[in-house]
DNA sequence: TGCGATTAGATTGTGTACGATTTATTGTTG
DNA sequence: CAACAATAAATCGTACACAATCTAATCGCA
């Protein structure tokens, strides 16, 4: 059955495409958490810059940027959206003029209290035992670390 | 070791977000394609609609958005543009004046060579085998459905 | 000390995503 | 067959992502 198709020349369909997997299951998982951050007014890149920052206060942008893997153009306007709202400050480091340290609010450490049964109600949306994320998880990580690996080294030799 | 995090009131820290994993690794799958998508000229999102019209023509704009759990806001602009780049045309079906047919041209069916072998080089990058993959794709297929049974039955019960 | 290199953020432009709305076409029902 | 509902795309506004570039501050080393 797997080795049948003959409407394409590519080795594998889009159903078969790992990426494909990821990027839509990405999508999904977008989608799910939705309708919870609506209630936290917050997009989701914005939910994971606040998580991060529950975890760790004080961090400058580059911290962020390389806990999330994401730089200073997708973080910068998101930060003074988030600063916009009440829920962090952003200032310059005296020692370093340079840097900007990002800090929660009141307004955003109490954030936390209305995001924090999010989790588990996303937990139970995917329908997935602990075991089975647990080893999602790892395989993802796993798989990102790899794929930076190769990317980073990658002088793409032309032909 | 797990169970020992003080610094924070979530049950889990951000590495351990099941969301966190698939969305760093989407954007790591996205940064692996990169260098092998600027020799065609194509997005991400570009080359899985040639993907899909590779693997079926004179699709419909619903059917590439049922295909790629895309809607028409995003897929027009990016039609739009695969048109402009001489890839697909679209034209309205006359038996449905509602419904916009997209077709490859020569040109993009010509693409497909150069994209035959970008697949390979992403497994490749991924360092994973085969079984782990085909695993992981099943998985995620698995948590995308699970996710969007239970975000379209989500009234999202208010307190 | 001073000047080039490095570093941290910010800015700009392009391209997704997607909610909300609009337009055009088709279906339906009295 | 006329009014209205349903459907398919397109449009508009907001918010990521990210390459490329710019600015300002710091570092390094002669």
């Amino acid at each position: 059955m797997s080795d049948s198709v003959s409407s394409s020349k590519l080795p594998l369909p889009l159903d078969h495409f790992l990426c494909f997997a990821i990027y839509s299951a990405n999508h999904s998982m977008n989608r799910a958490y939705k309708p919870f951050l609506a209630d936290l007014n917050l997009t989701y890149p914005q939910y994971i810059v606040m998580v991060a920052l529950w975890e760790k206060d004080g961090q400058t942008v580059k911290s962020l940027g390389e806990t999330l893997f994401l730089a200073s153009n997708t973080l910068t306007p998101l930060l003074k959206r988030l600063e916009k709202m009440g829920h962090v400050t952003r200032q310059r480091d005296p020692n370093d003029e340079r840097q900007v340290v990002i800090y929660l609010t009141p307004q955003g450490q109490a954030l936390e209290e209305k995001a924090i049964n999010i989790p588990e109600c996303i937990l139970a949306a995917t329908g997935l035992t602990p075991d089975n994320i647990e080893y999602l998880q790892a395989q993802l990580s796993h798989l990102r670390q790899n794929l930076e690996a190769a990317t980073e080294t990658n002088t793409h030799i032309e032909t």
